[in-house]
DNA sequence: ACTCATTATGTAAGCGCTTGCATTGCGGTA
DNA sequence: TACCGCAATGCAAGCGCTTACATAATGAGT
C-alpha cells in the first residue's frame, strides 16, 4: 500500500535527525524550530523533494485548505471571469479551488454540493439564493461555510457577495422608459430554479408599474443562446403590436436577439432599441455596442473569496455581506423614441 | 480535533450493529456485503447523515479522486468552455476537478503545478507543450499521469489531446493567400512561454515561405485583449506600405483590431481583411462576422477528460494520444483581393 | 455425519501527519 | 549550589478510513 518513492514524514526525519514531529512543527510553524535545525530540516527536505501527503494532513488537522465554486456552468463569460478572479484570490491565499457545475439545475447543484464536500471542501461559493429546502437543510447539517455571489438577499443569515437584481433589472427598464419607450418586450433566462433571472424580471415589472402608460408587450424565457434569443425575438415580433425596446436578462440574450433582428432586416437601434445584462466582452464588440448593465464581476470574486477566507479563519472568524453596484452602460442599441 | 457532529464510520457501525470493515465495504463495494446488511447500513447511513471523512479516505487508498487543470485563464471564452467540458465528463465519472490558473507564466505555472499536487491531485490537465526542464522534472520525478490539450506535440512520451497549432496557423495563412493577399501582417499573442501562440506563427510563416511573392510587413505580439490588439494593428500600419490582410493568433486580438480598425475608419474587409483563430463566441457576432479557425474545445475538454481518467484507471492504465482537427470558418471578414 | 468450499463479517494494522504533554538542557536568580 | 522558567525537541496518541487476514456460518458433496 505504501507507495515505495514517495518520501514520508518520517524519511525526512531519519535524514535530519530529528523526530517527525519538528519536521511538522518546521513546515507549519517555522519559528518553533530554531534555526540551525530549521536549515538542516530544509535541506533534508530539499534533497528528498519530500511534499507532505495531502490525505494524512487533511485527516490529522481536519482541514483541507480547498474551497468549492459551484456555477451554472463556465460557458458563460460572466461566470467564468467572475471565477478567474476567485480562484486568484484564493491562490494567493495558499487555497485551492474545487470547481463544479450545476447547468441551472438544483438537484445537479446539491449533487455537486454533495460532491465537493465529500471531496472535503472547507467551504462553498454559490450562485445564487434561491434553493431547494433540501439543499438548505442540508447545508445547514454539515455546517459548511458558504457565501453566496451574484445576488443580494434581503432575507440576512446569508453572506453574500453580490447586487440586487431586481434593482439593476428595475434600473435598466427605468433607463429604457425614460428614453420614451413605452412598448417593452422582455427576453429572460428560464426563471425556474434561477432567482438571478427571476429577480431581474421582477425589478423590470416594479419600473413598467411604477409607469402607467408603460405597457409590457411580451414576456419570452429561454436558455442562454444566441439562437433560442432568436427566437425569442421571433415571438416577440409576432404579435400585432411590435414592442420598440427589448430588455434582456442578460448579454448573451440581447446579442442573440440582435442579430435575429438583423436577420430580419432590421435596424438596431432605429427599428428596435434591445439593451442587455451583464457587459461581457460581446458587448462591447456589437454593432452599434449594447446598451447593457455592468455587473462588478471581478470584484465580486475577488471579495467572494476574502469573504469566505475570512470565514474559515479560525482566529476572527466573523465575515460580512457587501452589496456590490451596478452601473448601465450606454452604447448604441438603446434609442430615444 | 475530533469534529463533535460529524459521524464517522464508528457511529455508522455502532447504529447498524456491525463492525466498520462492513460499512466501507458496503460504500465502496456493495456486492460484498449481504442484502440484509447492507439494507440496515444504508439505513444507518442515511439516518445519520454520514459522508466519509475525505482525508481518512485519501490516506488509507492513497488516492484521492481528485484531478487537476492549469490553464492559462479562464477569463478567455476558449480555455473556459473547454474547461467546462472537460469538469463535466470528469464529474460522471466521481471525479471532482482541481483549477489553477498561470496567467501564461510558466513559473506561476509551476506553483500551481506543486499546490495541486500538494493538493492531492491524481492526475492533471496541462495547456501547450513548451515548460521549463524544471517542470519536466518535476513532473517526473513524482510520476504523475497528465495530459496536455490544446496541442499535438510531434515527440511522443506524451499522452495529448490537441490539435497542431502549426499545421492550422498555416491552413488559415495559405487560405488568406488563396484569396489573392500578398502583404500580410500577423498580431500573435506573446510567444514566450506560449506554445501555442509561437507555432501558430510558425505556421503562417511556412505558408508565406511556400508562396514566392508573398511578403510579411509585420509581426506584433501583445497580450490578449482588445486594446494592446488595437495598438498592435496601429503598429502594423505604420509603415510605409500597409497589409492587405491582417492574420490574428486569437479571436480575441482579431476583435481587437476590427474595433480599432472601425475607428480609423477603414472598412472591413474592403480596406483591410483579418482572421482569427479559436471561433469562440465572439467571432459570430462582429460586423462581418470574422473569418476564423475554428478550435473544438468541447471535443478536446471531453476527450482530455476520457484520456485521463483512463491513465488513472488502474485495470487499464493505457491511454493514447488523439490530434483533432481545426477547420475554417468563413465569415465576411476576409475578402478577395 | 463429516469435510470442505464458499460467503459474510469481524479484527486490527496501518496510511502520514499534527499536537498535547513530557523531557531535556540551558541561563539566570536566590 | 539549588531552583525555576523557558526554549527546543521528542514521544506517542490519535485523526477516519481501507484491507489483508482470521473467523464464523452456511450449504454441498461424499
Amino acid at each position: 500500500m505504501r507507495d515505495k518513492n514517495r518520501p514520508s514524514l518520517e524519511d525526512v526525519a531519519v535524514l535530519a535527525g530529528v523526530s517527525t514531529a519538528s519536521i511538522s512543527r518546521c513546515i507549519n510553524n517555522p519559528k518553533k524550530v530554531a534555526e540551525p535545525t530549521r536549515v538542516r530540516i530544509q535541506e533534508a527536505i530539499e534533497t528528498l523533494g519530500y511534499m507532505p501527503h495531502f490525505g494524512g494532513r487533511a485527516l490529522a488537522r481536519n482541514r483541507t485548505n480547498t474551497i468549492g465554486a459551484i456555477i451554472p456552468t463556465m460557458d458563460n463569460a460572466m461566470f467564468a471571469s467572475g471565477l478567474q478572479a476567485f480562484q486568484e484570490t484564493l491562490s494567493e491565499a495558499g487555497v485551492t479551488l474545487l470547481v463544479g457545475s450545476s447547468n441551472y439545475d438544483p438537484a445537479q447543484e446539491f449533487e455537486q454540493i454533495r460532491s465537493l464536500l465529500s471531496q472535503g471542501a472547507d467551504g462553498l461559493l454559490l450562485i445564487g439564493q434561491a434553493r431547494p429546502k433540501k439543499t438548505h437543510d442540508f447545508l445547514a447539517q454539515h455546517s459548511v461555510p458558504y457565501v453566496l455571489a451574484w445576488c443580494f438577499p434581503k432575507s440576512t443569515g446569508h453572506h453574500a457577495v453580490g447586487f440586487d437584481n431586481q434593482k439593476s433589472g428595475r434600473a435598466i427598464a427605468e433607463h429604457v422608459i425614460s428614453y420614451g419607450h413605452r412598448k417593452l418586450g422582455v427576453i429572460a433566462g428560464l426563471r425556474d430554479g434561477n432567482d438571478r433571472a427571476q429577480d431581474r424580471i421582477l425589478g423590470i415589472q416594479d419600473a413598467i408599474d411604477a409607469h402607467p402608460g408603460v405597457q409590457l408587450l411580451g414576456l419570452q424565457e429561454c436558455k442562454y443562446s444566441f439562437e433560442e434569443a432568436g427566437s425569442a425575438l421571433d415571438d416577440l415580433l409576432s404579435g400585432p403590436v411590435h414592442p420598440t425596446a427589448v430588455i434582456c436578462g442578460s448579454d448573451v440574450l440581447a446579442v442573440g436577439a440582435m442579430l435575429r433582428a438583423r436577420d430580419l432586416g432590421l435596424q438596431i437601434p432605429e427599428d428596435i432599441s434591445i439593451t442587455g445584462f451583464d457587459d461581457i466582452n460581446l458587448a462591447r464588440v456589437t454593432t452599434p455596442g449594447l446598451t447593457t448593465v455592468r455587473v462588478p464581476q471581478h470584484d465580486m470574486g475577488r471579495k467572494a473569496a476574502h469573504v469566505l477566507l475570512g470565514l474559515l479563519d479560525a482566529d476572527a472568524p466573523q465575515s460580512q455581506s457587501y452589496e456590490l453596484m451596478t452601473t448601465i452602460i450606454d452604447r448604441g442599441t438603446l434609442a430615444r423614441v
